[in-house]
DNA sequence: AAATGGTTTAACCGTATCGTTAAACCGATT
DNA sequence: AATCGGTTTAACGATACGGTTAAACCATTT
């Protein structure tokens, strides 16, 4: 690994652990074994390691969810299968992610005008990726069909993310509120999966109760 | 208003627009028009001032919630119209303390411990405004009367978190994927609370379709 | 082996920012 | 009017941190 690849890596941890405004330089020289003024050599400042770091976060994220979903999909007949896949292909992406997910979600918060930019850049750059108006006519096929009730998809989509992300953004509250034993997270992140892809087949389809062929997406 | 009162509300303005480490001592001087030293005067250091303020904004949202819910939900009989109300009024506390709940989503990221430490200290000392238990056991007696499906409680309750918080934490996202124009961010918001209420009746009702009594909640 | 050019280093600079301090202010008490 | 305690101020450390620089290093080319 190349000296700037690792500055690269070190910097999205120490971004994913402090934020923005909390990182120091010095410290993401330290975790990449490397002199400090390396990182200006290759990044001229701190603001400009930082937008690669949150454009390379955010375009791994919705690349891994575009990619799951995109090779599996077509294979599939049951809008009811391509629902779950769709669903569970977010929680992936957050859960297997989670360096790029704190990332995302603490820019959000700090300073949303660099995810705007960001997200416009890859949006730009890589249209296949950043792809939600597919989901968005998928939905609209589905309620042509009256599979689906009457519902906004973009709504519903935005619903989708949420409920996703909202465990990883919130843990320390969720699992003091809720009683979670930290012990095995990974059996509460199964029945978070499950719980979401639930209540999001019975929010949406017209007629939930026919069992789906398959469970497909993978769990972790 | 007092001087310490001054400087607590300029500090949940500030912390609330740049978070915690973003934030500098001399703005929120200047903004509660008050000289420096009286922050340290007051409240020792910056840490323990931000404690401060991130007690007050978890405090404020959780009152919110509770007060609004508790103040009507006994002249309810439709368990659809409580589960309605408890949905509306997670979505009003959030949209209207925007303060407050940036500065819970830009901590719960950056400095997930100190929430933890916040949220702890407000379920001691007040456990009133504390108690998802409650709606834990509401779900559980509907559950038992086959009127809710068989839902995990706790599950949809941070399921109800995330969608209502989603919108707040990733406005930037939302708003450029799916096409809003801020405009109209008024229409947008009554129709995203509208979403929530539709998609979580019909996730967790056995029998979604008849129409509940009255529209309870206020919108905004 | 000299030169070239990308890479790396130690040492340094300037300033932003947290925090301190000693004195002044000022209303209430005696 | 003297004093006393809570409040406020201007000025001042100390240092953490972003960023710079000039020289050294070193593999490759000539």
């Amino acid at each position: 690994m190349d000296t700037k690849e690792k500055i690269l890596s070190a910097a999205i941890e120490v971004f994913a652990e402090k934020g923005k405004h909390g990182t120091r330089m010095e410290e993401i020289a330290v975790r990449a074994s490397v002199n400090k003024a390396m990182l200006y050599y290759f990044f001229t400042t701190k603001e400009k390691l930082f937008q690669e770091v949150l454009i390379t976060a955010l375009f791994r994220i919705s690349k891994r969810i575009t990619d799951g979903i995109t090779q599996q999909i077509d294979a599939m007949t049951d809008p009811r299968d391509k629902v779950t896949l769709i669903v569970n292909k977010h929680f992936d992406a957050y859960s297997q992610s989670s360096d790029e997910t704190n990332i995302l979600l603490s820019s959000m918060t700090t300073c949303p005008a660099d995810v705007e930019k960001a997200a416009k850049k890859i949006a730009e750059e890589h249209p296949a990726v950043f792809c939600p108006e597919k989901f968005v006519s998928f939905f609209e096929e589905c309620k042509a069909t009256k599979l689906f009730r009457n519902i906004d998809p973009r709504q519903t989509l935005v619903s989708i993310v949420g409920m996703n992300l909202i465990y990883f953004a919130a843990k320390p509250i969720s699992q003091l509120l809720l009683n979670i034993n930290v012990n095995n997270e990974q059996e509460f992140l199964k029945e978070r999966q499950a719980s979401i892809v639930d209540l999001i087949l019975h929010g949406i389809l017209t007629d939930p109760e026919p069992p789906h062929t398959t469970k497909p997406g993978s769990v972790l």
